[in-house]
DNA sequence: AAGTGGTCTAGACCACCTT
DNA sequence: AGGTGGTCTAGACCACTTT
């Protein structure tokens, strides 16, 4: 009969009144695992047992099962173990990777997460043509008009990654200035191109730098070096944009967490 | 009031008689995921559409939340995407990458992935002493005695990974044949350290072929190649294992998969 | 025995897309 | 309007560790 008991969660514990939430669409258990990550870095920096799931719960006023959730992000981050009749305990080790390949989104934040101060230089912004192998990997014909981006990221002033960015022109639904795109390119698709980017597939190409290579990111001829090739696809699936990305070893080296998957 | 009411699961669907299961404690998310994996890299491999939750849970006899939990592993993995209103549909670009880095565990099987076939070559096991660098990463005492095993893998019989790995001695509880080292080293763990690798933690270190390297994968000196640095660790957080791995690049080029993360 | 994490169920409501 | 995924709650039971 009538409207059934329903339990609107009692807002998050975080700000109960005045604007409610800033973003609108944010689920609980994602608000509530960046909170803990915060508290990770500060309070259980160097270890420590976090409190139970039923004391998490009471304090942020949720229930049991979204602090689960949230926990199991911070698991899968590796930031987290926990072990059953014990508790759950801040991994270190994990905490203090500056530079997780699986996180490495902006690359001005990676930068800064090494706690080098970050700047980007925008080389060239221009329109071009899609060779073969861009058009295959972009989904579009050889030849069409792409948008082409290149930039070097410096730490503490000292050069640390180059890239280039091929977006094809036909994705861009609306008029931009040129400085729109000296920002994180991503940014760029947000705002001018009706969709967004879900995730990045990357390529890890061991290189040695090129002449050009070298020039930019200050290293010898031949010197070593992480390249990425990478290709950026919106949630429905669809190229977006092909990057090529080249890392100096000092000052970034990647990390990777592998956790072993149970099978049956 | 007695015993509540409880529902005991009505058994997964899969062997309802006979040896109720193989392994006891694998959860029915991770068997409903497995399972569904399996249906994709079938059924899917070039896209589709899946049934819908109501319908997955329906056929496999569980609820809609365990149904949920299967797709957020292969969500997470990136092997599906999914769409509110529209359905969950299967990745074939996802699906078709042999060499997830966030997946290679055992390296034969990540040769096998790639369509080949796999060889494991044993050069060496013996015991030695750790150094400065290896005491300190494994939480041991430089000079404390170490396991040393040193391996080639084969990709069609050519050579494809080069990976030596330092096992503490002290974590050794019971005898063992020289010959259990000549598999993956976790498994031996298991057998023999009271343990088990939870997770690897990898540095990516561009690098190019040593003369003992190049020797060891067929290459010219100075090829350009991918070297992982890693430490395996316990549920517990304890260093297991140190290992250096020489990736040649064919046969083996990683990928690596980025998703974004909301923030509020 | 008590506390902790681990799993699963059931149900409600919402947001979104398709028809 | 109906179906689909997205979120959250509540409760039960289990397995494990600690006291």
């Amino acid at each position: 009969m009538g409207r059934s008991v329903t339990n609107k969660p009692p807002v998050p514990a975080s700000e109960s009144s005045g604007s409610n939430r800033l973003r609108p669409n944010v689920p609980i258990a994602v608000r509530a695992a960046n909170l803990l990550r915060r508290r990770l870095r500060q309070e259980f920096a160097h270890g420590g047992r976090l409190p139970s799931e039923h004391e998490i719960a009471v304090e942020l006023g949720i229930s049991r099962g979204t602090v689960r959730q949230a926990l199991a992000i911070l698991q899968q981050e590796g930031v987290i173990t926990r072990q059953q009749g014990s508790g759950t305990y801040a991994n270190p080790t994990v905490l203090g990777i500056p530079a997780r390949i699986d996180f490495a989104y902006e690359f001005g934040q990676l930068i800064e997460n090494s706690g080098l101060r970050a700047d980007i230089q925008t080389l060239e912004v221009s329109t071009t043509m899609a060779d073969a192998d861009a058009a295959r990997r972009l989904s579009i014909v050889d030849g069409d008009p792409v948008l082409l981006v290149r930039k070097v990221f410096l730490a503490d002033g000292q050069p640390a990654i180059y890239g280039h960015e091929l977006l094809p022109l036909h994705l861009v639904r609306e008029a931009y200035a040129a400085g729109e795109l000296e920002g994180p390119i991503f940014r760029f698709i947000e705002r001018r191109c009706l969709t967004r980017v879900d995730y990045i597939l990357s390529e890890l190409v061991p290189t040695t730098a090129s002449a050009l290579v070298a020039s930019l990111l200050d290293l010898a001829e031949h010197t070593p070096l992480l390249q990425f090739v990478e290709v950026m696809y919106s949630p429905r699936n669809q190229p977006l944009v092909l990057a090529s990305i080249y890392f100096r070893d000092p000052p970034i080296r990647f990390h990777a967490l592998r956790k072993l998957v149970p099978l049956d």
